[in-house]
DNA sequence: TTGTACGCGTTATCAC
DNA sequence: GTGATAACGCGTACAA
């Protein structure tokens, strides 16, 4: 692509190679042959006399020819791509995804297409929409984005799946994590040791997966735990600076909204001087690759990453085959103890 | 695309609407009108009779039509996409270059094709020469790619961008990190600290960037200082695995190939029970967000990413409009101290 | 201003 | 087995 429009200029016999596209029918005018012959060929089309494949190879090889993908993807009707929108590419939670998408699909010659809103929910739509529709699937993750419009997009997006967050009334596969358990076995960790009045550093109120969590919490609240609620975001910046806050509320544990935002705060309240575990337990959520390495590392709801990516690809398969649409999946977070929590302090 | 083979088995009437591709087409003949009208309105092209132009829309409007992007491309002969290939998604060093990179392109309604080799490097050159003629440009980051390849490469991915490193006798814009002068940098802020045997620990032996870190440390060795050399990798999981070899080796400062090297490290010492930077000093590279996270805060070479991502656009637009190439551009790091630093013990 | 006709590069369907 | 030829969906000279 993009050399069609290059002329020369001046037309001096000697100047450079103009580089034009080498063609199918440049190829199949060097090889004496049809173009279909020359596509039967470059498609290892068995049908074809030895002596007439090998010229055709030969000519091919000389010239340097490839066949122009895009030109490709138009005669056949499929792209051989797939697409992924994720809200952020800096969450790490995210690239255990696209790793294993990425071979998944790679393993059928699939390659990705990956488009990060760069947590711009409003370009969200006309992205997945691009993005669709220059290949052949798409994998949506938008935890922020309305039902309604979710709903009304749908259409548009098939043959897609959904991950990490559920969306009843539509007909598309959905890869879901138990949010739910995955709060509740943290709570159950640290009522266990000791904590009675925990905070939670809450992410965005859009967040479909920061809803189910709240509720969750405030559920179990009351009898067993008092519940402080923080706004506070999913960046790594967003739990230092709320750090501060915490420090006359009086709550001995932290539940942080992410594994991000735990880490914040867990750096801040390192600068403050305030020691993790012996004064205050934090547990984050996703356990991305670096909860185990912090100090201390993380307690954190170890959620499947590496079965995410290939599971996604196979619901991707099935329905772009048109094959019989596999149950839906909600992945149970594993409660993933490390150093950051301990025995609430007296 | 990829509902063109769909056919409805039996013919019943009361069956779901069959979802055929909306084309131009379709929209013409609705509106009353002619393709190429439909192609003038959808292009925004401002001779069309307003009442048409009218039917045209609403036309489109009713029936969803959406210009299909494969289609325009090769009649374009441009795709408004351009690609990028990384080694690892999940490096954050990557992360800052791909944000600006998708802002830049986006700003010009370009999009972005995320290509990840996984640091898998035999497969990089075929797809690289895939992601680059599926669009219209390229930025390539292949650290580790042997310099003949790359070489024969070149003329395959032309318009493209190099990036992080450099190749003499390619007519391709380079955007570069200065690594000689930010291991200088460090070294000189350990020398002052009076820290006298260093360890590196080094990266890949094929990466082009470790090699230049490498020979930097060496050449200022021997009357400063005294250099040990360990092999370690690129990710967490290497700095972790090789602190223990730390123990016995009487250094007193560890240079980290990466930020990421250097987070494994201070994660093992600290387990180890070492003090940081009481017993020992760590410095790594790049600056990833969060450097000024971990405990203690990571001193390290910063490296500005925020800035190649916009200015790996610029090339890349140059080159695909034919302009001026400009300068090659090499970035200079900056020290920046933080808390994994301090004086050597005695 | 609008429509006709052709080209983009490839694959697929036919005849031969 | 092989070669014309019509798709694929769209943009655009060119003519009207």
């Amino acid at each position: 692509m993009s050399n069609r429009s290059q002329h020369n200029g001046h037309t001096d016999v000697t100047g450079p190679a103009k580089p034009v596209q080498v063609t199918i029918g440049l190829v199949a005018k060097t090889a004496g042959v049809s173009r279909a012959t020359v596509s039967r060929v470059m498609n290892g089309n068995p049908k074809v006399a030895p002596d007439l494949a090998e010229r055709v190879r030969t000519a091919a090889r000389e010239l340097g020819y490839e066949p122009s993908p895009v030109a490709r993807s138009l005669a056949l009707g499929r792209t051989g791509i797939v697409a992924m929108l994720v809200p952020d590419l800096g969450n790490p939670m995210f690239q255990g995804v696209l790793h294993g998408l990425t071979a998944a699909a790679g393993e059928q010659n699939y390659r990705l297409l990956v488009a990060d809103s760069n947590e711009n929910v409003n370009e969200e739509p006309v992205l997945a929409i691009e993005a669709r529709r220059r290949c052949d699937g798409l994998v949506l993750c938008a935890p922020r984005m309305p039902d309604e419009q979710l709903h009304a997009l749908a259409p548009r997006l098939s043959p897609f799946v959904l991950i990490n967050r559920e969306l009843p009334g539509i007909e598309t596969p959905m890869l879901m994590i138990d949010f739910a358990i995955g709060i509740r076995d943290l709570v159950a960790h640290l009522l266990g040791l000791g904590h009675r009045k925990l905070a939670f550093l809450a992410g965005p109120d859009t967040s479909a997966s920061n809803r189910i969590r709240l509720e969750t919490l405030r559920a179990g609240a009351g009898e067993n735990y008092e519940l402080v609620e923080l706004p506070c975001g999913v960046t790594f910046a967003d739990g230092h600076a709320v750090a501060d806050q915490l420090l006359d509320l009086d709550v001995t544990a932290l539940i942080a909204y992410n594994d991000l935002v735990a880490f914040g705060a867990l750096s801040r309240l390192h600068e403050l001087g305030i020691k993790v575990p012996a004064q205050m337990s934090i547990v984050g959520f996703d356990d991305i690759p670096f909860a185990r390495y912090t100090t201390p590392p993380l307690t954190t709801a170890s959620v499947p990453h590496d079965q995410l990516g290939p599971e996604a690809w196979r619901r991707l398969w099935g329905l772009m085959n048109n094959e019989e649409p596999e149950q839906n999946v909600r992945f149970r977070p594993r409660l993933q103890v490390r150093g950051s929590t301990g025995p609430a302090p007296d």
